[in-house]
DNA sequence: TGTACATCAGTGAACGCGCGTTCACTGATGTAC
DNA sequence: TGTACATCAGTGAACGCGCGTTCACTGATGTAC
């Protein structure tokens, strides 16, 4: 045994505790307040330590917000990724996938505002986001490449692109949908945006007064969807 | 001549300017800090007034906000109402209409965010903002009504309406799409959710790093969608 | 194994700040006779 | 038309509050010899 780095690691241990019990605390915080008044001196307070010692953890209100943000893409980003190749075939694919981003949002509709809702003022995300925050969208790029390569998807030639539009789905193609052709691109991009509009919009309360069974439309929404994709 | 109404009518019209005014001020100062942050003391010293003057014109921080609120949704209602009305045939209707969603939005972000995006935590809409709210979508309704209406609607009998669905459905045709059938009354929805999710991508800057010539790929989805709901 | 030293988590007071809202007031504008 | 009174927009000081961040400090934990 080497007493003196297991001792070290206890107090590495120690600090790692704390600080998930910080995150932990400000996460709760989220949930009730807002993003732009997240409170470093509140989040203290709950802990029942100095807020000053919040900064041996954080060097400032921003990273701790940040390290919110990456937490949340990232636990968004693992139920998709597992929803998405959940079932057989594309179409059970997408269902799951679609599923788990909406089921993610209710359960944390806080953390959901904080990385698809309005930006918070005066915050810039860092680079560091930027991993994190594709998972979700490589991880629906996945189940249409997938899916074309199994020929599971339909082209349908109306509504022609321009060719700009041409250019820029080839291109997105080339990055993160191998193979894919430009015109089905373009229809993943449109239910990519529909998803997050129908989300979005329950989450954050517009459509009290329009559909109450928001379970069953959601399901046909994302159906039509997957059928206006191409998926077979 | 009445000198008296005249004189007090001269009182109250500088009282309206000055609200206005207010009111003007505040905007500004939201497109700069977010919605939460919105300072009654700010908004005063950038009139160059005592911020204790502000409360001759409204009784609260709230109240102020709730004016800026419904001037949004009132400046976004009358835009859609022209628009849904531009052009000729449900295709041409329908495509102003979101575009005038699309540009509106884009050049008042902030109080799209205010109306579209995350809640202001910690505010409350009260009922005065129900009616500006639902004009933008009663013109939008009221595009699949005229257009069903003169046959220029095509329904499609993919992905068929479950039981509660189609009961919602007819309930909210009922309400305010008097003839519309179910079936299209719901992918109405879904258009409706897919615009102002697209709208809210580019806005709340989701589309950074996807998709460069935002305008093409909002036209493209708009036809798409114009032809999903059943548009011909 | 024991001791001297270094590290570092956590404290508590203090900084300077801005906020929403209240209140007693002043003085100009409008009203009644 | 002139005068006494009422209205009311705007002032400035004050209330109590919470915030992010800094700083000199204490004392426990870990390290080197």
């Amino acid at each position: 045994m080497e007493p003196n780095k297991v001792v070290a690691s206890a107090r590495a241990r120690v600090r790692d505790a704390v600080r998930a019990e910080i995150v932990a605390a400000a996460r709760a915080q989220l949930a009730t307040e807002g993003a732009g008044s997240l409170s470093l001196r509140a989040v203290a307070r709950e802990l029942g330590m100095a807020s000053s010692a919040v900064y041996r953890y954080f060097a400032s209100r921003d990273d701790l917000l940040t390290e919110l943000i990456i937490e949340a893409y990232d636990s968004l980003g693992a139920k998709v990724e597992t929803a998405a190749v959940t079932g057989r075939g594309a179409v059970e694919h997408w269902r799951h996938a679609c599923r788990a981003v909406r089921a993610w949002a209710l359960a944390r509709p806080t953390e959901y505002a904080l990385i698809y809702g309005s930006p918070v003022p005066g915050y810039e995300a860092p680079e560091l986001t930027v991993g994190p925050a594709s998972r979700t969208i490589l991880a629906l790029a996945g189940i249409l490449v997938e899916a074309y390569g199994a020929g599971e998807v339909i082209e349908d030639p109306s509504v022609p692109l321009s060719r700009s539009l041409e250019s820029e789905a080839s291109a997105l193609a080339e990055l993160a949908l191998p193979g894919v052709p430009p015109a089905i691109v373009a229809r993943g991009i449109v239910a990519w945006n529909q998803l997050f509009g129908q989300v979005s919009f329950e989450v954050f309360g517009q459509l009290r007064g329009v559909i109450q069974d928001t379970d069953a439309f959601f399901d046909f929404s994302v159906d039509a969807m997957g059928r206006f994709v191409g998926f077979r």
